[in-house]
DNA sequence: TCTCCAGTCAAACGATCGTTCGAGCCTCCT
DNA sequence: AGGAGGCTCGAACGATCGTTTGACTGGAGA
């Protein structure tokens, strides 16, 4: 067992030669579970898509499990790290009392971008999305009691709207994270097949307008 | 135990009593699958479950898939129906033309009745929502390709708000089903942990009422 | 009373799963 | 040159999966 920075120093841009096996792994599992599920992607799935040996799973990762929280634990990272970074901005742009339609921007706009059909890491959403309802009792464990990236959003929209009782703040929360959490790939087919094409053609920072947009309404009312 | 009018209204009129192991199977299969997730539950644990011999789920129901595939088609049916009936009347209350909130609470009322912590049609919500990302491909393909119960509702919404471009309406459609789809037992959990308790008391209406306010005001602006 | 058959049962089947093993390979260090 | 160790490889292990089989049951109909 190394020690292991091995994958750490984030992609390709790394020269070190032998991790190759484990960065293909990776990337073949985070493909195939993103497109397929979880359940229904086999260890050998993984090792024939990403062309090594069935043994390099349990080899660079322990289980299969694990290699799965380690995809899970590296994108929730970067992602809680894109949002808190808007989020940051936000603050600064408004002397520490950004406005509402701020605030949810900092939460919709990053995973919508990473959604963005020219990209790669539509991917990456999809694997995180689904993480929420099928992943390891680790990750929903996760999820569960990791509120404190939630909770900066939380407490920003408690000072932007301090009027409204805080229960309604949450409540409403919730609802954003649900119109968040819907951009699945299936449910685009769908909403693409009920318009019969009409909602085909957005890019994301159109889709992140309309978000925010409808979210904003929901909270200033 | 064996109050049982539940399984038989629509398949088998047939009022024969020896279905008691095909209802006992339905009910035990529904909800493990509600709590787990499909692919964890395996035959075994649903008959085990159910109290009855391993064979039972192929006996009466053909296979696993066929069995979940059945619970499924019940549950929609039963929840379109809910709906469809909603609509229909806040299409004869308003003449044909109802307002965007009748048709949101059309939308939107039904499943978080169901969801009602009295009731016992929690499960069936819980069900409905994991078919959706962990659903067999006959399950999803039956999900994607009929749109003709939904198109009822954005049918109604263009109607409602014919100022608005088409593809408005439908984004924020998509929008509110993401809000529906969202009330899963986990997602709750990390409302009620990242509240510390202050969202723990809702009732069925009082939810409702929440999540029509919400999504009438992205509708309006 | 006998027959028939839907239903139940224990047992087993073949397939696939995640994981482990031991031998061999290759590269670097001294 | 030679040894060490990270890494890969084919092969196998044991467990669990969905499904099938064949014997057996009990009650309804002739």
């Amino acid at each position: 067992m190394t020690t292991a920075n091995p994958l750490e120093p984030e992609l390709e841009d790394d020269p070190e030669v032998h991790a190759a096996t484990k960065t293909l792994v990776f990337a073949a599992a985070e493909r195939l579970f993103a497109v397929h599920g979880f359940q229904k992607v086999s260890v050998r799935d993984i090792t024939a898509e990403a062309g090594v040996n069935l043994a390099s799973v349990n080899y660079h990762f322990g289980s299969k499990d694990a290699l799965l929280l380690e995809i899970f634990r590296r994108r929730t990272a970067e992602l809680n790290r894109a949002r808190a970074r808007m989020l940051h901005e936000a603050n600064d742009r408004h002397q520490g009392k950004p406005p509402v339609r701020a605030i949810l921007e900092a939460l919709i706009a990053p995973p919508v971008r990473w959604s963005d059909p020219k990209g790669d890491r539509r991917i990456s959403v999809q694997f995180l999305i689904r993480s929420r309802g099928e992943g390891t009792d680790e990750m929903r464990e996760a999820l569960r009691s990791d509120v404190s990236h939630l909770r900066r959003f939380a407490d920003a929209l408690l000072i932007a709207r301090p009027d409204l009782p805080p229960e309604e703040i949450y409540w409403r929360l919730h609802f954003v994270l649900g119109i968040i959490h819907n951009n699945r790939f299936a449910e685009f087919d769908r909403l693409h097949t009920l318009s019969e094409g009409l909602t085909r053609e957005d890019d994301a920072e159109t889709l992140i307008k309309r978000m925010v947009d409808f979210a904003e309404a929901g909270f200033l009312r």
